[in-house]
RNA sequence: GCGCCUGUAGCUCAGCAGGAUAGAGCAACGGACUUCUAAUCCGUAGGCCAGGGGUUCGAAUCCCUUCAGGCGCGCCA
């Protein structure tokens, strides 16, 4: 077997050319027209009687030529070669489908590739090596994490393990806008706390931030410097009280995603950017093409050019950019770095400026469509029924580092990952929190661990734990249960790919209740060690590589495999 | 007013570039542990896929429209 691509695409190809070929020759014969094009979609049915494999493209010809549905169906059989394939037996059945019956041959190449593989098991190289640079979370460097910036970790992170292992070169980025008005603000709130806890009394800023979480940095800070930072002269002092807020704020929130398993490749600074000139450079860049032009005092882009609804202020009446020049600045700069593909995921209330930003990249000559933007949808945090207040103001704020405390790493990434990025979603934390079988979680993490103690046992009977694939008598293993899992442990490497390309990770999390789902029948069907060594053996074989399959796709998930529990 | 997202079982949500009889978890009900972990399994019940049009051999899925909910429409970021 090849390294690089899986069993079962080879199954589907070797399907779908004998069906081209068949086609062919039914054109040919003039059994079918000459002029239609099929396009071959193969399916793996959920029924056993619909066969492993299943087709509709006679469906599709049919309507194409205007025939009966099934003579088409019949006309592709009739020239279907099988000679030299795992296919034992065609159906026509139902309206027109085509339903490939195989022998197991299939499955056992595919149950020897997972052992092979091993951790590197559901990797392909579909993706090329085509590098993609993924950004998430990029939380303001003014506060903690909340919950909806975890629900955006958790997508972005397993997104980009998905598209690893399709065979892309990913970077996973955290842009820190830690430049420009809010970080002043930020400054000034903390210059207030500050003096608060050296005893002066003076006036909070009016928009400043009012999070316990500044005063106890404006504490810490005493703690370390004293009073020592107000000797230094005004900008002197704001630029140090600045720097020093921002590295604290953000050292916090990189902990924060550190305990939640997530280690960034970059972390890329607003700051440098400005610094090296980048959004002068890409302002120039844009009057030079003639897109500004001045109005109001101000200076515009034209990006209604580029299919934005407005034109949008890039410089303003008191001869400061506005946010979106440096952010087209720090596009130009991913593109500039080399990648092919840019994947932003931003909360919901940032999807007004989507089109804003591809306008503005497009303004600078890049592809507009090479920038794809993901939103999470809102996250609700609830117990039972109660709805808990999210807003910043005051009341019950739950920060991300709140989150991981009370429901856990693993329970969190399970749960933002359950639900499509598009969908609102209610997290309630009692379910969460609740170390029961009410918790979806556990179903999967237990599979595992059952797993793990089956082998534990086989241990303590001195039973050779681990054959390998050429040593298993596969033929033993004709449980309706272990086909089923068979069949899905092999589906693993395509879906992988098939969730990296729809842009969602929570399918990921479904096919591997379903991997559990499979097993725990199993398990319940089928005992492991028993009498007979030969088929205790293949079913030892057999729980080895779920085990295989169900680390590998809660690693992605960044969900932990439990030996025990 | 314009734009984006959502509406599927009592609750939370799946439903894989349209496909065969719409699924899961929880909640409800009935069964299964002297044998590898019962955080499990097996079964029962529960649905005009928000409403209405359309596209086609075929629609929960695509298009239009109405209704309902969430969010966004700054010389804030």
């Amino acid at each position: 077997m090849d390294e690089s691509t899986s069993v079962i695409s080879k199954v589907k190809n070797d399907i779908k050319d004998r069906i081209a070929k068949a086609i062919d020759k039914a054109k040919a014969k003039g059994d079918l027209p000459d002029y239609v094009e099929a396009d071959i979609k193969i399916t793996m049915p959920a029924r056993p009687e619909q066969g492993d494999f299943a087709t509709s493209v006679a469906m599709a010809l049919a309507s194409e030529v205007k025939c009966d549905d099934r003579s088409v169906a019949g006309a592709i059989v009739r020239y279907l070669s099988l000679e030299d394939s795992w296919i034992q037996r065609v159906d026509i059945a139902g309206p027109g489908f085509l339903n490939f019956f195989l022998s197991t041959g299939w499955l056992e190449e595919a149950m020897a590739d997972i052992w092979k593989k091993g951790p590197a098991y559901g990797s392909t190289n579909y993706g090329g090596g085509k590098k993609i640079l993924i950004e998430f979370v990029s939380a303001n460097p003014t506060g903690p994490l909340n919950a909806v910036n975890a629900r955006a970790a958790a997508i972005g992170d397993c997104l980009a393990s998905l598209l690893e292992a399709s065979g892309y070169r990913v970077s996973r980025e955290y842009y820190v806008n830690d430049a420009g008005n809010q970080v002043d603000v930020l400054a000034d709130s903390l210059e207030a706390r500050y003096r608060q806890v050296l005893g002066q009394e003076v006036p909070f800023p009016e928009n400043g931030y009012r999070g316990e979480y500044l005063i106890d940095i404006a504490k810490e800070l005493v703690a370390e410097k004293g009073d020592t930072i107000l000797e230094l002269p005004d900008s002197e002092r704001h630029e140090w009280l600045k720097q020093y807020v921002v590295s604290r704020i953000v050292e916090q929130q990189k902990q924060t995603l550190l305990n939640y398993g997530l280690e960034y490749d970059t972390w890329f600074s607003e700051k440098s950017l400005r610094d090296q000139g980048a959004p002068e450079a890409a302002l120039e860049l844009m009057r030079q093409k003639g897109l500004t032009y001045e109005k109001d005092g101000a200076e515009w882009l034209n990006s209604t050019m580029f299919g934005d609804d407005k034109d949008r202020v890039v410089v303003k009446s008191d001869g400061n950019f506005t946010y979106i020049v440096p952010d087209i600045a720090y596009h130009k700069n991913k593109f500039d770095r080399g990648y092919d593909h840019l994947i932003n995921i931003l909360g919901p209330d940032h999807h007004g400026y989507v089109t804003r930003l591809k306008a503005g990249i497009a303004a600078l000559g890049y592809p507009p469509e090479s920038l794809e933007v993901i939103i999470a949808q809102t996250v609700r945090l609830v117990r039972g029924k109660q709805v808990v207040k999210m807003s910043k103001r005051g009341g019950e704020f739950i920060s991300m580092d709140e989150l991981l405390e009370e429901a856990g790493k693993d329970a969190c990434r399970f749960f933002f990952l359950m639900r499509a990025p598009s969908s609102h979603l209610d997290f309630d934390l009692d379910l969460a929190r609740l170390q029961s079988n009410e918790n979806p979680v556990y179903y999967v993490q237990y599979a595992h661990a059952r797993i793990a103690s089956i082998f534990r046992q086989a241990r303590q009977e001195g039973v050779v734990p681990a054959l390998g694939p050429n040593e298993i008598n596969f033929s033993l293993l004709r449980e309706p249960s272990e086909i089923q899992m068979m069949k899905l442990l092999a589906a693993f490497p395509e879906e992988v790919y098939e969730f990296g390309q729809a842009r969602e990770p929570n399918r990921l999390i479904n096919y591997m209740m379903n991997v559990a789902s499979a097993f725990h029948s199993f398990y319940t069907q089928c005992r492991v060690l028993g009498e007979d060594k030969e088929l205790s053996a293949a079913r030892l074989y057999l729980a080895r590589v779920c085990q295989i399959v169900l680390a590998n796709a809660l690693r992605m998930a960044g969900v932990s495999a439990p030996e025990s529990m």
